[in-house]
DNA sequence: CAGCTCCATTGACTTTAGTTAAGTAATCAC
DNA sequence: GTGATTACTTAACTAAAGTCAATGGAGCTG
């Protein structure tokens, strides 16, 4: 299963005997059942995650509606907006599927950075990516129509569909579930 | 000039002697007059840069308007979507006031992380706080009206609003300036 | 299997943003 | 300083999303 983590870290560097060794010391493998809550509003997490198998959404409260801030499947990192901070979560992560992560946690992580420096630089460089990738995917956000968004998603991340139930799209896409609905609707006539 | 960088990173850590000289060997200083263009579309960049005074957009065409990408202020970091990748930008980046930045390029930053690891050390985790940071406005973006967004703007960053014109302002909050203008005579009305 | 809950769809209506066009104010260039 | 350009505002109209309510279907539970 671990080396699902390093297949990921293949598209980034050369895995040695080293990088793998750091992998396997510093993580640990979980799995949970679908509809398995791992983290509360007001909860404290000392956890990230990576998923190797199964989907995870975080979503929280506001006037009473439930908002989807990200849905997180295969290769990605679940990093909760309170990791490492101790203050109590204003999210909640929930499995939409049987899911399988790998665990991180603070104290395993820098023993394992000191321990292995390339793997913090390996991890930098990740991190530098994501944000790059985070201001493309916001930026085509603000720069789309409802109906675009929902289009980029299903061209993106087709497998979505299948996984969420519609309202969470939805709430995922910053729109009603009555818009969504309307909104496929009019692609299908448009076709 | 450069201990403003200093000052930004003992946010996040203890400054050190050895972190000056890491910070002083691996930048330097440039200044650009309000107007000018720091990377065109179809450019090439090799250089990232850290605002010490001034204000950078970054846009791009679409439909043959300007979206507005970001707007980077003092003590934020202005790293080009194609930086490292040697790829012709899709972005332009403006400078809206006489600005003056520290620059990083890719060959002083892996020379200076290999002789200061700790200096990689402390990237990663300012890289890994953005992260977070970016996850937490993008799902403001997305549950938010038109109306919330501009108050949110107004409320976090409200220099903006002296420094961008207000059309540039409508495209980085999605809207036309059209509606922006109608929002804002809406807001004062309400009061 | 009946009843319940939750979800997706649809319709009627309201609100708000987009579009187009015009007019005014501000800025820039000569 | 004058003219030209650009930015902002306003208005009338269109298009699309939000709101509220009702319906029908899927899945769960006793």
């Amino acid at each position: 299963m671990k080396n699902e983590i390093l297949k990921y870290l293949s598209k980034y560097t050369v895995i040695t005997k080293e990088l793998e060794n750091a992998i396997s010391e510093s993580t640990f493998i979980k799995t949970f059942r679908k509809g398995s809550v791992i983290l509360k509003e007001g909860g404290i997490s000392n956890e990230c995650y990576f998923i190797i198998k199964g989907c995870v959404r975080s979503y929280f409260l506001k006037d009473g509606e439930e908002k989807t801030i990200e849905f997180y499947t295969e290769e990605q990192s679940v990093i909760p907006a309170n990791y490492e901070t101790f203050k109590p979560s204003e999210s909640y992560l929930e499995c939409l599927e049987d899911t399988i992560v790998s665990v991180g946690n603070p104290k395993l992580e820098k023993e394992t950075f000191q321990k292995y420096p390339q793997l913090e630089s390996l991890s930098r460089i990740i991190a530098e990516t994501i944000i790059l990738k985070q201001q493309v995917s916001f930026t085509e956000f603000r720069t789309s129509t409802p109906e675009e968004r929902y289009l980029n998603m299903m061209k993106a991340r087709p497998d979505l569909h299948q996984r969420a139930p519609q309202h969470q799209i939805a709430s995922y896409l910053g729109i009603k579930p009555e818009s969504l609905s309307r909104i496929r609707k009019r692609i299908i006539s448009k076709k």
